[in-house]
Formats: C-alpha cells, sequence, structure tokens
RNA sequence: GGCGGGGUAGCUCAGGUGGUUAGAGCGCACGGCUCAUAAUCGUGAGGUCGCGGGUUCGAGCCCCGCCCCCGCUACCA
C-alpha cells in the first residue's frame, strides 16, 4: 500500500461555538489536502473534536447536563456543521470520547511505561480552591491588604495552596537532546521559521518531565491510566494520540503505515510546543516517526488585535458564508493572509476582495469567455489554428502559472500558490481585450482567428478549474460542468498535467454558466 | 529582563548573498473598449523605506544606539 499524504487539523476543544479562526485552520489543511489529490496523490485529512478535560466537564455541570450529552450536542450542532459551512472535505473525523481512541490511548501507556518513559511522581502545583485547578506562575499576582507579600490567584485574590499530587510522570526530559537533533537534521519540521526558532530556543533552555496524569479525586473526565484506574490521563497526552489512534494505532498496522509519518500536521501556533516539542517526543518514546512538518500558522487580527469573544471580534463562520459563500470565504483567508503570518480580517478587505478578484476578475472572464463560444460559435468549443506570439504567452503563462503554484505548494505557501495561479486570470482578461474577439467576429475573413482566440480563451479557463478546484471546489466544479465534462470528472484532472495545452476539443459542446460569483450588493 | 518576528506608497503587503529612476494589488485620477457580473484594458499621481549615527564608490537591505508593535519565556485546553 503506497503511503497516502496525510494532513491533520487540531482537533478542537469542544467548549465553545467555532469562529473564523478554526475555520481558517481547517480551510488550509482542507486546501492542502485537496491539492495533493488533485495533483494525482492519494490524500488524507483528519480533523476531530476534543473533549476531555475538567473544563468540559466544568462546563457540562454548568450547563445541568454530563459530560458526554454536552460534547455530543456541541459536535452534532456546531463542529460537524462547521465543515459543511466552509466545504471541507475530511476523511475521517475523530472525537476523544470515541472506543476506538480510548483503547489505542491505552495501549500506548502501557507501551511507554514497558518501555520505561513514565514513572511515578509527585507533582507540586500552585492550587487554587475558588478556581478548583492548578495555576501557573503567571497566573499569579502579588496580594495586598491580608495578603501583602503573597503570591495569590488573579481572579479569586486569595493565596494559592502547594498542593503535592502523586501523578505519573513522562520523561520528556530525556529527549530534549533528540529533539534538538531532530530541528537540526530536518529544517523544516517546524515552520515557519519563526515558529522553528521559538520551539528550538524553548528545548534549549531544558525540559522538565511532563505529568500526564490526573487524580479522579480531583475530577474523573478522561481516560483511565491503564494500570491504575484512580488516575485519569492529562488531556493533552490524550489529545495528542488522536493523529494516530484515528488511523489505526494498535489495531490496524497496515492503515497506520500507509498514513504515519504525517506530512504536514497544521496547527494554531498557540498550541505549536504541544506538537513540536511534547508530540515528537512521544512518538520517540514509542519508537515512532516524528510527523514530517508542524505549521504553525498565524492569529488573524480583527481591527489589530487577536480576535477575542469577549471583545465581541468572533466572527461565526457562517456570518461570513451566507453573505459570499463557501469558496470566496475559502479564498479569502488562504489569498490574502500569508500562510504562517498573522493577517487582519476586515469586512471591507473581504468585501473588495471578493468584488475585483472573485466577481469582476476570475468570474467574469469566465462569463465573458462562455459567452462568446455561445454566441459566435454556438457553444462549440471552436478550432485552435495557427498560433501567433500572443496566444503563445498565454501557453506560457498557464505553464508557468502551474509550475509556480506547485513549487508553492511544496513550500506550504498556499497564498504564494494562488498568486501564481492568478498571473493567469489577469493574462486571461488582458489577452481577450487585446485581441478583441467581437471584433473579429464581424468579418467572416477573420473568423479562424476568432476560432484560435477563443480556443485559447477557454483552454485557459481549463486550467484555471483545475488549479483553484482545491481551494474553491464549488465554483469550480460548476466551471467544469460547463466546460470541461467531456474530459471527465474534474477531480480526475492532474495538477501536474494541467499545464499541458490543447486538452479540449474543438466540436465539444460546452453549457451555459451562471455567474461564479454574484455580484454582492452593498449592505 | 532574555529570545524571536515586525515597523516600506491612503490601505494590505513583496522586496535571495548591498548596485541603474524602491515594487505589486486595492483605492484614487484620466483615457480606450463593449464580449462580459455597470465588468475589462491602458496611463498617471502618491513613499525623508520607524529615528539617529556608522561602514562603503554605493544601503530599504550590513554594523552600533534608540523608539514603537507583536509573539515565546511550559504542564487551562
Amino acid at each position: 500500500m503506497p503511503k497516502s499524504f496525510y494532513v491533520t487539523t487540531p482537533i478542537f476543544y469542544v467548549n465553545d461555538a467555532p469562529h473564523i479562526g478554526h475555520a481558517y485552520t481547517e480551510v488550509a489543511a482542507d486546501v492542502i489536502t485537496r491539492w495533493h489529490r488533485q495533483r494525482g496523490d492519494s490524500s488524507f485529512l483528519l480533523t476531530g473534536t476534543d473533549e476531555h478535560g475538567e473544563k468540559v466537564l466544568r462546563t457540562a455541570l454548568g450547563n445541568n447536563t454530563d459530560p458526554k450529552a454536552w460534547t455530543d450536542r456541541l459536535v452534532k450542532d456546531s463542529w460537524l456543521p462547521l465543515l459543511e459551512t466552509i466545504d471541507v472535505d475530511n476523511q475521517d473525523f475523530i472525537r476523544t470520547t470515541e472506543e476506538r481512541h480510548k483503547v489505542a490511548v491505552q495501549k500506548f501507556l502501557k507501551q511507554l511505561l514497558d518501555a520505561g518513559h513514565i514513572y511515578q511522581g509527585s507533582f507540586e502545583g500552585n492550587y487554587c480552591v475558588g478556581c478548583e485547578e492548578y495555576k501557573n506562575e503567571s497566573d499569579l499576582i502579588d496580594g495586598s491588604g491580608e495578603f501583602e507579600g503573597q503570591r495569590v490567584c488573579a481572579i479569586h485574590s486569595k493565596p494559592v495552596e502547594q498542593l503535592n499530587e502523586n501523578n505519573y510522570f513522562f520523561k520528556l526530559s530525556h529527549f530534549q537532546d533528540r529533539l534538538l537533533e531532530h530541528y537540526e537534521k530536518n529544517p523544516t519540521f517546524v515552520q515557519p521559521e519563526s515558529a522553528r526558532n521559538e520551539v528550538v530556543s524553548f528545548v534549549r533552555s531544558g525540559l522538565s518531565d511532563l505529568s500526564i496524569s490526573r487524580s479522579k479525586e480531583r475530577f474523573d473526565w478522561g481516560i483511565d491510566i491503564p494500570w491504575d484506574t484512580s488516575h485519569i490521563t492529562y488531556v493533552w497526552f490524550d489529545a495528542l494520540l488522536n493523529y494516530i489512534t484515528a488511523i489505526g494505532y494498535g489495531t490496524d498496522e497496515e492503515k497506520l503505515h500507509s498514513l504515519w509519518p504525517a506530512d504536514v500536521q497544521v496547527v494554531g501556533k498557540d498550541i505549536l510546543r504541544f506538537h513540536a516539542v511534547i508530540w515528537p517526543a512521544m512518538l520517540m518514546a514509542a519508537g515512532m516517526e516524528p510527523p514530517k512538518q508542524v505549521f504553525g500558522h498565524g492569529w488573524l487580527l480583527v481591527g489589530g488585535e487577536k480576535m477575542s469573544k469577549s471583545k465581541l471580534t468572533g466572527i461565526a463562520p457562517n456570518e461570513i458564508t451566507d453573505v459570499f459563500g463557501s469558496d470566496a470565504f475559502r479564498y479569502y483567508f488562504m489569498k490574502a493572509i500569508g500562510f504562517g503570518s498573522d493577517g487582519s480580517f476586515s469586512w471591507e478587505d473581504l468585501s473588495a476582495r471578493y468584488t475585483a478578484e472573485l466577481a469582476n476578475g476570475f468570474g467574469n472572464l469566465a462569463s465573458r469567455t462562455v459567452a462568446m463560444v455561445a454566441r459566435y460559435f454556438d457553444s462549440d468549443i471552436p478550432q485552435a489554428n495557427e498560433y501567433q506570439p500572443a496566444d503563445k504567452q498565454v501557453q506560457e503563462v498557464a505553464a508557468q502559472a502551474v509550475s509556480g503554484a506547485e513549487a508553492a505548494m511544496d513550500r506550504v505557501a498556499i497564498h504564494e500558490a494562488i498568486a501564481s495561479t492568478w498571473k493567469l486570470v489577469d493574462e486571461l482578461n488582458n489577452y481577450i481585450t487585446t485581441q478583441e474577439p467581437w471584433v473579429l467576429a464581424k468579418e467572416e475573413s477573420t473568423r479562424e482567428r476568432l476560432g484560435t482566440v477563443l480556443y485559447t480563451s477557454i483552454e485557459g479557463l481549463r486550467v484555471l478549474a483545475v488549479l483553484l478546484a482545491p481551494v474553491m471546489p464549488k465554483a469550480c466544479e460548476k466551471l467544469w460542468a460547463a466546460i470541461g465534462s467531456a474530459l471527465g470528472e474534474l477531480s480526475n484532472q492532474s495538477i501536474s498535467e494541467a499545464g499541458v495545452w490543447g486538452q479540449l476539443t474543438a466540436g465539444t459542446k460546452i453549457s451555459e454558466l451562471e455567474a461564479l460569483f454574484p455580484r454582492v450588493e452593498e449592505k
């Protein structure tokens, strides 16, 4: 079984409703996965939900329900619908509460225990009784009044207690050197470069062992430690394992090897450390390969600030898709933001790009081309005759658009891939204006030339439909249905071959095309 | 404080190893065209490249100092 290109998203913590930040991650991973599939490889996208942990438990109880019912409802009402909203084509969806996950996590834990990577120790932390949880040093502030001189919980302003808990620890510290060596030997393991720097400097500063269990005395919403059922597994340890429990770890070695190691694990930069430090160390401990790449994308900024619910800048994805559609959502976030950088979102920018680039650029190009073939050739794809320099230039730009996009995607530079493709959109609009097919149509003597010009234009559209399919699947399917269905399914058109000129056959009927990106009236 | 990223046209951003008049898209102004979603094409205006020094024949790119913004500095997920 040949290895598939395996892409993952983080599994989303189900405490909240999805916002465009979650959707952004999903779309990026989906575009990467679809791209590799369109290129002719087999590819696999995994996403899912992270459902254990104290916060989920507490939220559920706060809503007068139990955690299972609570997460069931959120998954069904919020998270699965999100994938529909933004048109994500995932091959699997894992929930950490599923039996297949629990069983595999326990197997993994046992494997690490047997290999000597887990030991029992005591965890000492600053426990806030008010919050009912351990606090980081950074969550504490200097006390005042009766607590002058003490460190207190920032929320409750009361001193925290030093509590000891007997926990199981993962010997993370033992992997410090191997991790550094791995970063050294695999410069693109963590991307972008800035993320890599942070990770390397973090590991260089020294790693402590990781407490990977929690006593049930505190809460019990999690996966039992297999050899000690008075403890459950620390949520992150459980969550990270989804990337292999979903694909057969412990149950289906063949499937596991057909996918692992993952090719790209897309994560937000806030959870980079878990994925670029703890996760590979866990895998090393189990004798498995780390993923080939962990890519940390940036924040979406609204009004110059990181989006947040409390500041009312959290935007639900369907607020955007209801107006502009899923393709525009996908296009906008992939094109307007350098993948890996932070990016500012604004309705004005979205609207402007939709109008200028999608409606007036790509959409109108498709309209004018299809309309002229219909009008001047009764919807038969015309014969191309002798190619002139202008026609050859279109062919060249098309080939460059393909190779440029492929090179960019190999670096996971999604925005550059789209920019490379867009050169063909601009070239074609320019070409049509310059060649003036409407003038050629007036004289019978220039009819052959007219055919060549329109053939060239529609072939260009064919290339665009293939190249843009991973980003805008719906619009490209529509376009393909109008101009390319005689060549077979759009999904079978390989990106690598897309730049080969002359695939559409003269005489083939094309069909009507509704506006791909209808104008959105000003609100 | 330490480490990392960034401060370039009104806006969003490009600008390998320093080299002719600093670029793109959008927006704006003017002109052309009419196939098309009042779409398209062309031309133009617009910048002391955060501030101050320095190296160099020559610096947005190198060095020093300073100012501002952002991220990381671990076990809430």
